[in-house]
DNA sequence: AATGATAAAATTGTCGACAATACTTTGAGC
DNA sequence: GCTCAAAGTATTGTCGACAATTTTATCATT
């Protein structure tokens, strides 16, 4: 599928089959964030040796999802509201730094397939039903696009081989499904034309202000969510 | 020392204290750039089992210093210009955002601190002798303190952790004592100066011109050497 | 009862050996 | 002489066992 790390290509040993199951697991919530990962707990489920699983676990770890302390173990990260704002600094730095690269390196094919894309999201939207795949994997395979598009390798393997992870664990555990469908669209279809008029400063620009809006939304929800809880 | 990764404590393991000398060897050189990596042969020069350097090897791949391919290898990853250049982009941008957090987060007491070192700067620079000194550990001195002033975990963990041993490795290979000095010390004043009037914007603006002039003159020096050898 | 030292259990770190995969060398066929 | 196939060699991936460290449980002391 398209959400899938175009860092790598197909799992071929074990440990990398045991890393992508574990990656779904944490990311889903499966094994809970926070939780203490128990070596010889998991070895014998996954029926794998503890070497094996510790090559998994090494991997988990380069994508911050799990913790190691030295002589003590490995925790899956929590998920606070502080980091997730913290993840978002970067998020803005790095996405917009890959717009600005992506609108002066990206090929015309490239181009040319984003913008094909953001059609086929437009149809979907239409059919109202379509919302909440938007939501999910559309918004994630626009961001990717970008990212790729910016053709630096540095930024393609900090942003999908580590943070995108992250990213979906936070969307997936904190229930981001927020009602910015429509102008996240609209956000979305301003950056590609910056991009095909390769005005790297403009794209840059409006990919931050996009991904500030997309937190502070976030922000919005998590103070509704208290003042819920309240009462 | 001062450059010492802020990340972790003191080296408490075997494989971490393997991970720490291979770490300085492949920085400095002696162990190659692009050079591949025999597990075997390494695990008997350092007198320990291929778990163990291989765990060392996990870490190195985390900094982006080594490289593995699956039922392959690794091999140290080769020093060329064009990834030179991708490392800046991505440090122009987060440590451009570091810059701006820093203005918003640093404490009183932090920016005393870093006054403080760049009149120590300012000293040992007027002792001509020091410009060498400043250009190493003095330079990366005030960047890391300026990260660390974000109080971002992520973007310390990304740039600390992570990018400065790659940064440093280049700094060695291509032997990069450029006649900035003097410049890069008033441009790390005026940085200090917007961090202590809390402007975040005109800070990110600073830096992020502070790092693309240090790219610019890479980019030139380049393009001498370039000429001189075709003379 | 609470605290601290000591012993037992469990977990992580390290090791050496075997299995699976990739690379090299040899030789056969054209 | 060159190309391709096959056997042999070397390297990486995986396994189970032992050593070192941490955590838990036990018990004596105040």
């Amino acid at each position: 599928m398209a959400l899938d790390n175009p860092t790598r290509e197909t799992p071929v040993t074990t440990a990398d089959k045991v890393f992508d199951s574990m990656l779904h697991a944490i990311v889903e919530g499966k094994i809970a964030a926070g939780s203490k990962i128990s070596e010889p707990e998991l070895a014998k489920q996954y029926e794998i040796s503890r070497s094996t699983l510790r090559e998994a676990l090494n991997r988990l770890e380069k994508c911050h999802l799990i913790e190691r302390k030295a002589n003590v173990g490995s925790r899956v990260v929590e998920c606070s509201i502080e980091s997730l704002l913290e993840i978002y600094v970067v998020r803005e730095a790095l996405e917009g730094m890959a717009c600005r690269e992506a609108a002066l390196n990206m090929t015309d094919d490239e181009i040319v397939d984003m913008k094909a894309m953001l059609d086929e999201h437009a149809k979907a939207q239409d059919l109202q039903d379509g919302v909440a795949y938007y939501q999910e994997e559309g918004d994630l395979d626009f961001h990717y696009k970008v990212i790729l598009g910016s053709h630096n390798k540095q930024l393609i393997n900090i942003l999908c081989g580590q943070l995108y992870h992250l990213v979906r664990m936070y969307r997936l555990q904190f229930g981001m499904h927020s009602p910015r469908a429509t102008r996240a669209f609209d956000e979305h279809y301003r950056i590609i034309e910056a991009i095909s008029d390769r005005d790297g400063e403009l794209a840059e620009l409006l990919m931050r202000r996009h991904i500030v809006a997309s937190c502070k939304n976030i922000k919005k929800k998590i103070a509704m969510q208290a003042t819920e809880s309240q009462a």
